[in-house]
DNA sequence: CGAATCTTTATTATTATGATAAAGATGGTT
DNA sequence: AACCATCTTTATCATAATAATAAAGATTCG
């Protein structure tokens, strides 16, 4: 799995938003940048695709800011990321200009069953799962 | 799935080989490129890391070519495509100078999961079972 | 020897990704 | 009303990855 830089950094501002999710004030831009160390401009632009998918609302004006849309555990991978990076299109041929050999045409039935599978793993994991996953590491480093 | 042009190139380079598998005489480039419309200097490189990775064996000089290393149910999908963009290569973080954060090596372990998943179903289908479809999928177009 | 072929490496063009910037719109606060 | 913090939108740039082209060298058959 090759995973964008974007898209790994929507999950990190996800988890942020997911910490607040209890408080009724919105996080600001500028403090999940920080708080993360994602690169505030880009940044902007993630949070409006995030907004765009219906994961996150935003609260314009001073003392605005972003929000989770919904529960942490209606919210999974799969949702961040095909936000992001539109991995859940339908695939297409690199080749194929025009209309498909019979050959391209199987091999694309194949991209979308492995997608297929792609996509069953992602939607498995919640943000509230991935919450409760790095509780549990943080744990097992004091255990130690 | 989003799957280069140069791992679909190769899949069916891989599957004009497997039609010469009973034939004693290796096929050349120029006739593989030729007949799957691969440009031809592109092909060079990619039948190079097939090669490499032991998937088809090479015949030099006059009368040369390419064959198969070994028979079409022996070979997967995955090996074809690990070959050319090494998909199974451990996910590295996009992010992660350094040291991994807490959040980002958990997600790191999903990328690692997902990526499993896309593996098994890619090492499911092989070369032979794709010219199998593509045989089925032919017989399909004159039943009409 | 010479033609056909694989081998190896270098270069270029195009596209995708990652990041930066800034002007505009909105709404709370004074 | 003015101001400031914030989201919104769009444009631009830099870098890296992908796709493709090119060509000189090595090998073997006839």
């Amino acid at each position: 799995m090759r995973i964008s830089a974007k898209a790994e950094y929507a999950c990190v501002a996800m988890l942020e938003l997911a910490a607040n999710f209890a408080e009724p004030q919105p996080l600001p831009i500028k403090v999940i940048a920080e708080a993360q160390e994602i690169p505030q401009n880009f940044l902007v632009q993630i949070l409006l695709q995030l907004k765009t998918a219906g994961l996150v609302v935003s609260v314009r004006g001073a003392s605005g800011g972003y929000q989770l849309a919904r529960s942490p555990d209606a919210i999974t991978m799969a949702d961040i990321i095909n936000a992001i990076d539109d991995r859940a299109a339908a695939p297409r041929s690199a080749l194929a200009k025009g209309r498909l050999s019979r050959a391209v045409g199987v091999l694309l039935g194949i991209w979308q069953e492995v997608q297929a599978e792609e996509q069953r793993a992602l939607q498995r994991i919640t943000l509230a799962e991935l919450v409760r996953r790095i509780q549990e590491d943080h744990a097992l480093s004091y255990q130690i």
